[in-house]
DNA sequence: CGGTGTCTTGGACGATCGACCAACTACGAT
DNA sequence: ATCGTAGTTGGTCGATCGTCCAAGACACCG
């Protein structure tokens, strides 16, 4: 009925394939198909496939954040509130392992896309900012300051978490991957200075 | 006039293709092209397309450890000898960005491809086998030992250097990604103790 | 000389893709 | 009732892909 209706369902159809099938082969037949819609409404609701692809790489940056934030809701003295978030966090990849998959597949066809290059870097500036006011936020309220810049904290621990999420993607590896967080939150303790 | 001459030229002329376009515009045709022969070389010297990718993803697997290997190669403390690699490392990934973005686009290509997963597998048992190795004899050659058991060490390492490498290739914010390697060093050291 | 096997080549096939379009329907406003 | 707009559809176009093949070129051995 409605062209802006059609155009969400088409948005999570679209990455379901990428879920199942990856982002090379979510073609317009295949999400047209997974939303058991005749091939036409396509291009009546999106210019292109990149249009759509743009979209859903929106949505997730977005649903990236907003989970990154819930994750690190929670109460208690510093150590056990960054040992539950980064707990929490791993609890979500081994949940969903495919959501992260199309993450960093769709990271690596933005940078090799013209003009979709700012998409990912706004993915990543979003991803180091949340890190950031998370990071802020925990320091103040459990009453205590960085011994290192806030940018170097944030980017530091987005990595050591895009990291070990890539790794435990090829090789499954739950036990290590677990020991390598506890370890990455025993140090993030170890920055931390009483405030002034 | 040899068939494996041939290949050897198609090999590297793919890998080179892939540094420029991605894997994925990396077709059979840009191949031949590259390396200036007609399309029907390509059958002759490979079964398939498939054949071709998984030779180039042994051979980056290769490299990236011989190449880690040296960069461990030197002198000195503990505390230097990680710096100085960190450092070596870094240099390496900003001297050449192009290669590691297509380590990791084929990582996810073979992730997605049927039965190539063990190759993306054995790509990361590799990487982890050899940063174990490197931190085993980084020990031994200044006689302490590691607090943390050098699996779970040795996928740290790895997780923190895929981690800022990705963080680079989309935003390439160098200072900070010196810094979080700076980081990482000092907390290298400080999960070394004395040896009994 | 003839033949046998390794190369080499241009062209072709079938499949799949993104994109487009003309025709049809439904429905509210005039 | 008529018109116009929004929605809907199946079919089709041109491009590109991996793969294959038949025919020619070359060299070595009998």
């Amino acid at each position: 009925m409605a062209a802006k209706d059609r155009r969400e369902e088409l948005i999570a159809a679209a990455f379901r394939v990428m879920v199942r099938d990856g982002v090379v082969k979510t073609t317009t037949r295949a999400v047209v198909n997974e939303a058991k819609m005749p091939l036409g409404v396509f291009h009546y609701c999106f210019n292109s496939r990149e249009e759509l692809l743009q979209e859903v790489i929106t949505r997730i940056t977005d649903s990236g954040v907003a989970k990154a934030r819930k994750v690190f809701e929670g109460e208690g003295d510093l150590g056990a509130r960054i040992a539950k978030s980064l707990y929490t966090f791993w609890e979500g990849v081994e949940l969903n392992p495919g959501e992260h998959q199309v993450g960093y597949e769709l990271t690596h066809y933005a940078l090799r896309q013209e003009g979709f290059e700012d998409l990912a870097r706004r993915q990543y500036e979003h991803y180091l900012e949340v890190h950031e006011q998370l990071l802020a936020e925990a320091a103040e309220s459990a009453g205590i300051k960085w011994t290192v810049p806030l940018p170097v904290l944030a980017r530091y621990l987005n990595s050591v978490l895009d990291g070990v999420t890539l790794c435990w993607l090829v090789d499954r590896n739950s036990e290590h991957t677990r020991e390598v967080l506890r370890l990455t939150g025993e140090h993030l303790m170890s920055l931390a200075a009483k405030a002034d």
